[in-house]
DNA sequence: CTAGATGCAAAAGTTTTGCAAAGCC
DNA sequence: GGCTTTGCAAAACTTTTGCATCTAG
């Protein structure tokens, strides 16, 4: 019986127009609120960072880098750096440290519902499912802390996809780990 | 009406001799096992980590090395990095990002019930906490994703200590941000 | 004696910053 | 024109590694 893994994971990548434009009119807003200027290499990462193929969500800031030069060649790491930065502030994207070593990045904002992850140890395969129950937990123990405001949450659940269960030396989606290359520019 | 929040963090730093000769017993184990030889600056470094005070529960490395170098102070980095490889291997360590850049550590071991995290979004404060209904949720995700084997998991609340609230330009516990030492020896 | 451990310094990897040049408004 | 932004390189910071030396077993 085959496992329906697609079914769990909110359809990663799958953002439709309409919600694409929902966001950048979110980033606009930010944008002028905050007096930036609009720019070519940053409306290049804003977008690339918003599409995000299903490949690619929880993109580093190096994947994303790549994903950038793509389209356009001449985009420095800083300007990257400095652009997830203000979609943070801007609550367009929310970082997560999964103990790879590298933050990754996920596009956050009105139009995306609360989720957390699922990381399989062996793989690193990561997914992303909602429950709801965790809200009312999370009021729980906001109630019993008493004095504490609870303002969001990270829930991660680490253990073995499928494919891993069992297998001493199986393989998996995430294993084929071609060494990440040595980064894009390095001194 | 004062907020209780002594009862809520699990003693840290309160842990009796016999819970840490428990864990002595459990790396003692370890280091048998896999052949480890005793030293003194090893043996100190475990020492200090297992017994960590209340103000030192979830150490960083630098924090963790101050410690240690208070009591001899001829140890190195590298040698606390490696010890603490070892603790983590041995179960009786376990690591955190809790985002402020640094890893921190905390003791595990069968001596430790699980717990999880509160941390002050303004003041960088850290709380425990148990909560065994997230056990539940855990194996509801576990039976709706069917295929997935879940071993642990990582709940984070964000949210503001009482002395952050409403308060524009409070002060908190660890708001009396002396900038971090450069670190102890930098090249 | 020998395998493992240490300390140092260098290297590696990630993120931030200073600055001159370029671009937006 | 003035203020922001960019790209580059250097700096800052955390973690790992190579190696000569030392030490527990």
């Amino acid at each position: 019986m085959a496992i329906q893994v697609s079914t769990l994971a909110r359809h990663p990548g799958v953002r439709t127009e309409e919600q694409i434009s929902q966001l950048k009119h979110q980033w606009s807003v930010y944008q002028r609120e905050n007096s930036l200027k609009t720019t070519a290499q940053r409306e290049l990462i804003v977008d690339v960072f918003l599409r995000g193929s299903s490949a690619d969500t929880h993109v580093s800031i190096d994947e994303l880098l790549a994903l950038v030069r793509a389209r356009n060649a001449r985009v420095g790491y800083a300007t990257v750096y400095r652009t997830v930065k203000h979609l943070l502030d801007a609550g367009l994207a929310a970082s997560r440290q999964f103990g790879d070593g590298q933050t990754r990045y996920e596009v956050a904002g009105s139009e995306s519902r609360h989720h957390d992850h699922l990381i399989c140890q062996k793989c690193r395969l990561i997914l992303e499912f909602e429950e709801p129950e965790i809200e009312r937990l999370q009021d729980t123990v906001a109630t019993r802390l008493g004095g504490f405001k609870v303002m969001q949450h990270k829930l991660e659940l680490y253990g073995l996809c499928p494919k891993e269960q069992g297998v001493s030396g199986g393989q998996c989606p995430g294993d084929d780990a071609q060494k990440p290359e040595p980064r894009v520019a390095r001194r």
